[in-house]
DNA sequence: GTCCGGTCAG
DNA sequence: CTGACCGGAC
């Protein structure tokens, strides 16, 4: 039964995934609806806002995160606001967070978007990858979150819950592995691309997590081909 | 001590 | 493409 979901010369099976994709889509959505922390950034959801903290997030951990966040949203509320700042302020606030070019990236993104989009977070993908600080995944995020637009979000925690889901049993490619890829965005719920976003990475945190999967907890579990070969902890 | 992570400059 | 950026988890 698990060899259904692969091709015979060991690939994803694309098909197969696409059919099963409502199934796992539903199952993901039920367990999140329950599992979901209560983060600032989702209590509030706003572009600017799903921005700020994902750019945070690229490198930092959660709880590391929120009181910076809480911080940085108190003093800029919105991009037009933190474009109007000095500098100065931007970096003492994100003093101890590390990988300072992230704050003056966002900074300078900031008087772009002011300058050339009218002070309004685009949500467009070429426009967002355009901006400094943002590259593929957090563009995506903030297209996919921010303004809940129906594109795949691929950062290492859910490239490596579609890699044990479909027992891609080699090591990813760093970044956006084309095959990985083409998986999210089969499964991707194009009716609510937020939610189901969210959900997967928060599985990724929560449950799938690098050392120890808690397959048992997994909404994912009847599904999962890593779990049926009891190889889930070994894969990416 | 080693590894990890998005993005960017080189 | 590779290495640098930083701090925390292991
Ligand atoms: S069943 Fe285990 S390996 Fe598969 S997605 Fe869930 S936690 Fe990850």
């Amino acid at each position: 039964m698990a060899e259904i979901l692969r091709t015979p010369d060991g690939g994803v099976n694309l098909a197969r995934w696409r059919a099963a994709a409502p199934g796992v889509a539903a199952r993901l959505a039920g367990w999140f609806d329950g599992a979901r922390r209560d983060l600032p950034w989702r209590r509030h959801r706003t572009p600017w806002r799903t921005w700020v903290s994902e750019v945070m997030l690229q490198q930092t951990q959660v709880a590391k995160v929120v009181p910076y966040f809480e911080r940085f949203c108190a003093a800029w509320p919105d991009v037009a606001d933190l474009a109007a700042a000095p500098l100065e302020p931007v970096l003492k606030a994100w003093e101890g967070l590390g990988y300072y070019a992230r704050a003056r990236n966002l900074h300078r993104a900031a008087r772009v978007v002011a300058e050339r989009h009218g002070g309004r977070v685009p949500d467009d993908l070429d426009a967002l990858l355009a901006l400094p600080g943002l590259g593929p995944y957090t563009a995506r995020a903030v297209l996919s979150l921010g303004f809940d637009r129906p594109v795949a979000v691929v950062d290492g925690n859910v490239g490596r819950v579609l890699a044990r889901l479909a027992a891609v049993d080699r090591p990813l490619r760093p970044g956006a592995d084309p095959e990985i890829f083409r998986l999210a965005e089969v499964l991707l719920d194009r009716a609510a691309p937020r939610r189901h976003n969210e959900a997967l990475m928060e599985l990724g945190a929560l449950v799938c997590r690098p050392g120890r999967p808690a397959c048992g907890a997994c909404p994912l579990s009847p599904v999962c081909l890593a779990r049926r070969r009891g190889r889930a902890a070994d894969l990416p």
